[in-house]
DNA sequence: GTGAAAGCGCTAACAG
DNA sequence: CTGTTAGCGCTTTCAC
C-alpha cells in the first residue's frame, strides 16, 4: 500500500510538491480561505486547477465524520403525493449546501430500518416523509443522528406535520353541508401515524356533527387497493336476473359518503364504484387526501385535501440543516402546517333515500 | 486527534483489546470469513456484537474506493414515468448488494453536471435514467466511473433503451387504420435523446405511411407543457361574436392527430384542447408516450406507448453492476428492449371534413 | 493463523 | 502565515 506516483488521480501532496509547500498549506488554501497568503493560495488553487486536482471526499470525510448530505426516506416513491416533497426538500438542501439523497423503503418498515441503519454513518442527518417505524425505532436513530419526521409525531424528535384536525374538520363539514349524515373512512397502512391522527380527527368533528361514521380497512394506499375498499362499500340485492351480476341483484352502496386516507385509494375507489354501475357523486360522495398530480384530471375530478406539501419538505431540511449546524433553535413541538380543502367534482349532495 | 477512549461508539481497536487480539485479526474476522480460526472468529463476533461493534463505512472506504452504492439520475422526480424505472433499479441493486441513491436534477443540465461531478467520487457506478447533457459530457464521466445510460445512446457506453422506432410505427400504423392522414408530432426538451429518436421515426414512418407529418415545440415535458401545445394546435375561425372568445370564431383544430413526446404533455393538451371547446378524440386523437400512473384515469383515458420501465431500470443496474464488478460482459451496443402500444380512449377516427 | 505496521487522503493541533 | 505531525478507522501486505 504504498503512495503510487502519478498513478492516478492528483492529491494534495502533489499539488504541494508541485508548488513547493506542505500539504496542510494546500488543505488551508482550498478549504479555509483567509489562513493563507494571498500570493501562494492564488498559485495553489492554480497549480491544483491545472493538475485537475479535487478533494476526495471520503478522505474529507473521515476525520470530520460530516458527509454534507442528508437523506429523504418516502414510503413509496410511486406515490405522487411526494413529488413537492421531495422538491421542497431538495431546494432547502441545495440553499444549505447540502446533497440531499433520496431512499424509497416500498411500505416496508425492514426496508426502511436497514436503509437507516447502513446510512447512519453516512450521512449527517434523516428527514423521514412517513415513517412505517415503531416510535422507539425511530428514537433510537434520533438518538444517533439528527432527524426530523414529517405527517409524524414522536416524542423529543423534531416534527413538522399539516393540520390534520382542522382539515378533517373542513372536509366532514363540506360533506354536512351538502347533507350527508352517514361517513365511512377508507383506512390506510396501519403503521402510518397520519392514518391514525386522520380517523381520530374525523371520528371527533362526525361525532358533534351527529354523523353515523365508520372506518373500513386497513388498504394499501394505492389505486388497486381503492379497488378492493369499493368492492367492502357495496352490497349486492338479493333479487336476482336483474341484470348485474349472476344471481344477485343492483349493488347498493352501503354510505353516502367517503373520505379517504388518500388520494390513491380515493381514485382506486371512485373507479371500483364506477366498475360496479355507481355513480359518484351521485350515489355516494368521496373525498380523498392530498391533491396529488392527477387528482385533477380523474373522473368525476376528486375533491381532496391539500396539504402544504412542498413547504413540508422544505421547512423539514430547514429544520435539519439548523439542527446539524449544533444550533439549538430547534422546534420543541411539532411545527403544524395549514390544511386547505380543494372542493372539485367528486363530492355532492346524497341522492333521497 | 489523539484517539478518545471510550468515546462514542467502538472500533476494531476496541473489539481487538477485549477479545485480546490483534485488530488486523478483528477485520479479516469480520470481512474476511476462512481466514481467521473458527474459535478466535466466533469470539470476535460475539464481543463485536455485545459492544454494538459496527464498521465506519467512511473508514472502510477509503482505502479500498469502493462505496457499494450507485446512483440513478432522474431528470424530473415529478414525472411518474420513473417510477417504474426507479423501482426496477432498486430491486436490482438490492439484488446485487448495492445500495441506490436517487437524484432529481430538475431537467437542468447544470444541476446534472454538478450532481455528478459531486458524486464521481463517493459512488461506485452511475445509471441516467434519461441524461440531459452532451454526449462529450457523458463519456467524460463515464471515463471516470461506470456508467449506464437509459433512453440515450453515446457512443462508448453501455445503454438500454426501448425501442422508440418500432414504438412510432405501431402508433403510426395504429392512427393510419382509424383513417388519419394529417399528424402532429408534440416535442418535449431539446436535450431528450427520445425525443429526437421519436420525431425522427415517427417522420420516417409517416413519409411510408403517407402522412402529412408535422412538428411542434418545444415544449416543456409536463401538463402544463401540454397546455401550450394546445393553445399552438388551434386557430380561431374570423366570424365575431360566435360565442367563442371576445373577437373570435370557433376553434378549430390545425391537425386531426397528434403523438406526443410524453404522457403528461398529452394530457395537457387534453385538457386545453377541452378547455377551449374541442372534443378529444371526436376534432383530435391524442397519442401519448409512457403510460404513467394516471395516464388511465384521465378523461378520455389515455392511447399510449408503453416501454418495458421496470425492465429498463433493473436491465441497466444489472449490466452497471456487472461493470463495477469488472466483468466484460457488458453489451457493446445498446440493449433494445420492446414498446407496446396500448389502445384506450383519445383516438378514434377523425371526423369527415 | 495471527501480529505488526504501513498506508488510503485529508484535517487539525501545535510549533515556529 | 506555514510546516510538522498525528491521527480518523479500516484494509492489506509482509513476516513470523
Amino acid at each position: 500500500m504504498r503512495r503510487k506516483e502519478g498513478t492516478g488521480v492528483p492529491t494534495i501532496y502533489d499539488v504541494a510538491r508541485e508548488c513547493g509547500v506542505a500539504p496542510s498549506t494546500v488543505s488551508r488554501a482550498l478549504s479555509q480561505p483567509g489562513r493563507v497568503s494571498a500570493a501562494t493560495s492564488e498559485r495553489i488553487h492554480d497549480v491544483a486547477a491545472k493538475m485537475g486536482y479535487q478533494a476526495n471526499p471520503l478522505a474529507r470525510y473521515l476525520p470530520t465524520g460530516r458527509t454534507e448530505t442528508i437523506v429523504l426516506i418516502v414510503s413509496d416513491i410511486a406515490n405522487p403525493v411526494y413529488f413537492p416533497v421531495i422538491r421542497g426538500a431538495e431546494q432547502a438542501a441545495a440553499a444549505a449546501g447540502y446533497t440531499l439523497v433520496l431512499s424509497d423503503i416500498d411500505e416496508s418498515p425492514d426496508r426502511e430500518r436497514q436503509v437507516m441503519e447502513k446510512l447512519v454513518r453516512t450521512v449527517d442527518g434523516f428527514a423521514l416523509a412517513t415513517s412505517r417505524l415503531s416510535d422507539a425505532a425511530i428514537r433510537a436513530i434520533a438518538r444517533r443522528r439528527p432527524m426530523v419526521t414529517m405527517n409524524r409525531v414522536t416524542q423529543q424528535v423534531p416534527s413538522v406535520v399539516p393540520d390534520n384536525e382542522q382539515g378533517m374538520r373542513h372536509a366532514a363539514e363540506h360533506l354536512a353541508e351538502l347533507g350527508h349524515r352517514r361517513v365511512t373512512y377508507v383506512a390506510g397502512p396501519q403503521a402510518s401515524w397520519a392514518n391514525t391522527v386522520r380517523w381520530r380527527s374525523l371520528r371527533a368533528v362526525g361525532e358533534q356533527l351527529g354523523f353515523k361514521i365508520r372506518r373500513i380497512g386497513p388498504y394499501a394506499p394505492t389505486v388497486s387497493g381503492g379497488w378492493a375498499a369499493a368492492a367492502d362499500l357495496v352490497t349486492w340485492g338479493q333479487r336476482s336476473g336483474s341484470g348485474g351480476r349472476a344471481g344477485t341483484g343492483a349493488p347498493r352502496a352501503t354510505t353516502t359518503a367517503v373520505i379517504a386516507y388518500n388520494d390513491l385509494l380515493a381514485i382506486g375507489a371512485i373507479q371500483g364504484l364506477t366498475d360496479v354501475g355507481l355513480t359518484v357523486p351521485r350515489d355516494v360522495s368521496v373525498v380523498g387526501c392530498d391533491n396529488i398530480l392527477g387528482s385533477d384530471w380523474c373522473t368525476p375530478a376528486l375533491t381532496t385535501l391539500a396539504a402544504p406539501l412542498r413547504e413540508l419538505g422544505a421547512a423539514s431540511v430547514r429544520h435539519l440543516v439548523a439542527m446539524i449546524a449544533g444550533s439549538d433553535t430547534r422546534p420543541r413541538r411539532p411545527v403544524v402546517l395549514p390544511s386547505q380543502l380543494i372542493v372539485r367534482e367528486s363530492t355532492a349532495a346524497p341522492r333521497p333515500a
